[in-house]
DNA sequence: GTGAAAGCGCTAACAC
DNA sequence: GTGTTAGCGCTTTCAC
């Protein structure tokens, strides 16, 4: 292995000379610099940046924790981190949880252990063991689509209650009366619960019946949910005209049902999804959905974590980015309009 | 910070003893194990990973190269690298190219500076360039979904050629005799000019009419490309009965598209993908497809890089994974039959 | 079974 | 402008 020494050996220089100008500090004159710069080519030097950590106590990583690959949203979020990374030269560590709240704990030690400079947690419900581990380890931390009630952790997310109000207002404007949800678990505090209360608001808000059996829950957001969860929905709310859905891919999974059973998308049946992935445009009927800014959002957060890895104040620690309506082809205007 | 050295005093022994214990070397008794490990507990001690890493040369991490963080390919192939890696206490730094080859660069020297034990480097033309830096800085690597002609370097893949001839001949094997093709770039050695040449192999084997003009190419296999070169393809071929499409993400682009034309699928029009990722269930009518099997060749990748970081022989350093045929509904068996 | 000490490759404080 | 040196937190001889 070639190292500073080798160098400054062969620019006939010390390594404190060498280490200047790698780093570009102050302390050389250009003829030495020329010197080792070519002594550095002729060597093939390249740093090595674990023993530049140990002492600098900085490793331009950081962690990113997913609780599924397998979900679509992960990428878009992750894009935006990526590319905001690469381009402060930081490298990102992933680590996907599959919502085990072990491996989590497993995946913040390891973290901590290889000293990352920071950490983005993603869309998950976290565990006060977590987060006190969190606090304990004092790695700058910044929360994406997920917050914690409890802590003041800074977070990007967009506000979901609104996104779900504003989803099944959309519905009840374009006439629709009997509207059901296809849910994510209520318990979950981030996607569930608040989108059920938007689509409970909503519909009280306009004067409309509400009614616990209408709402159906799946286990997470998924393609497989929607599937099988439309026969349920559609036994127990057979009037039924329109469906918020809680995840795009819950809806996919609802249309393709709805394609089983040979059930006509929109004329039958109106539905809304959430997320604006890009499988919203890939089903047909192309899904008319809920944009949640998701790239911006991963850009956003990991903006915030690098404020606070230089120590910057963080101006503001709990970021709303706005969602939006994409009209498409999956709600169809109800004739009594 | 809290090292060693504070658990070495407070135990009331040495730092070799404690070092000893952490990495369960011989050379301690029962007793002070105890003392050592109370101490830890009590101080929160935690392993720096970076000060063992200077010393061991290894980091347990390995970076992982993928070109595009929006192909969905991309998830089940990380998917399979991740649950090893885990399981083998590795680490994953991600790094996406792009396709751009300059980037690709970019991350290959940090990935040197950051010292990874290993790299697996996948689906993606490799420039020569790319390769002559690999092999100087002489870090175990695994191509997978890629290879390159010109160096030997271990690789993992389904034998694209013969999986296209198959899909061409299933096609065949329906009764289709008129039949296009939605190809990515020809130039690219990998998911390019092997499934151009297996479609105009079967074609040719079974005595049909091959025309360069019915192939239309796309940019990157995308969705986009599916849309808009089903146009190109129709005009170009409509005596056309069915398609073969290099993508799954292609295939849902054309089916997006015949919907809009009222083209109906597989009625008037038969299409057979090519990767069986999760989108070839989404799109109406389910797509029938090759199936590449992902997880399997991420997981077998991994396995690969860990034999040679661990220094064992590696006995195969070609393998080819096999493909099957998922028939959906996609494909229609001509009336002629 | 245990401790002292060297040193991994680097940065930074200090002296000149 | 430049070199010497201490030391980041750890592992690993080596001596006892």
């Amino acid at each position: 292995m070639v190292t500073i020494r080798d160098v400054a050996l062969k620019a006939k220089t010390s390594i404190a000379t060498v280490s200047r100008v790698i780093n570009n500090k102050p302390g050389f004159s250009e003829e030495t610099k020329q010197k080792v710069q070519q002594a550095m080519k002729e060597l093939d030097y390249e740093t090595n940046e674990i023993a530049r950590s140990l002492i600098t106590n900085k490793t331009n990583t950081i962690g990113v924790i997913v609780p599924n690959i397998a979900s679509m949203l992960t990428h878009d979020l992750l894009n935006g981190i990526e590319n905001l990374s690469q381009s402060r030269k930081y490298s990102i560590i992933v680590c996907y949880t599959y919502s085990n709240h072990e491996r989590t704990m497993e995946y913040l030690k390891t973290l901590k252990e290889k000293r990352v400079d920071g950490i983005i947690f993603t869309s998950e419900n976290l565990t006060d063991k977590n987060i006190e581990y969190i606090k304990k380890i004092n790695i700058p931390i910044v929360l994406l689509s997920t917050f914690s009630e409890k802590y003041k952790l800074p977070f990007v997310k967009v506000d979901d209650y609104q996104a779900s109000y504003a989803a099944v207002e959309y519905l009840i404007g374009k006439g629709h009366k009997n509207i059901g949800m296809l849910s994510g678990d209520p318990n979950d505090k981030i996607a569930g619960e608040p989108r059920i209360k938007g689509y409970k608001d909503a519909l009280k808000k306009h004067h409309l019946f509400s009614n616990e059996e209408h709402i159906v829950v799946g286990n997470n957001f998924s393609f497989e949910d929607g599937r099988t969860n439309l026969v349920t929905l559609l036994e127990k709310f057979p009037e039924m005209t329109a469906i918020f859905s809680a995840s795009d891919e819950m809806a996919a999974g609802a249309i393709a049902t709805a394609h089983e059973k040979k059930i006509n998308i929109p004329e039958e049946l109106s539905i809304i999804g959430y997320d604006n992935i890009l499988v919203s445009q890939m089903v047909y009927p192309p899904l008319t959905t809920i944009e949640q800014p998701l790239y911006d959002m991963g850009y956003t957060a990991a903006e915030m974590l690098f404020q606070q890895i230089d120590e910057k104040e963080l101006i503001n620690k709990e970021v709303y980015l706005p969602f939006k309506i994409i009209e498409r082809e999956s709600v169809k205007v109800m004739d009594s309009l």
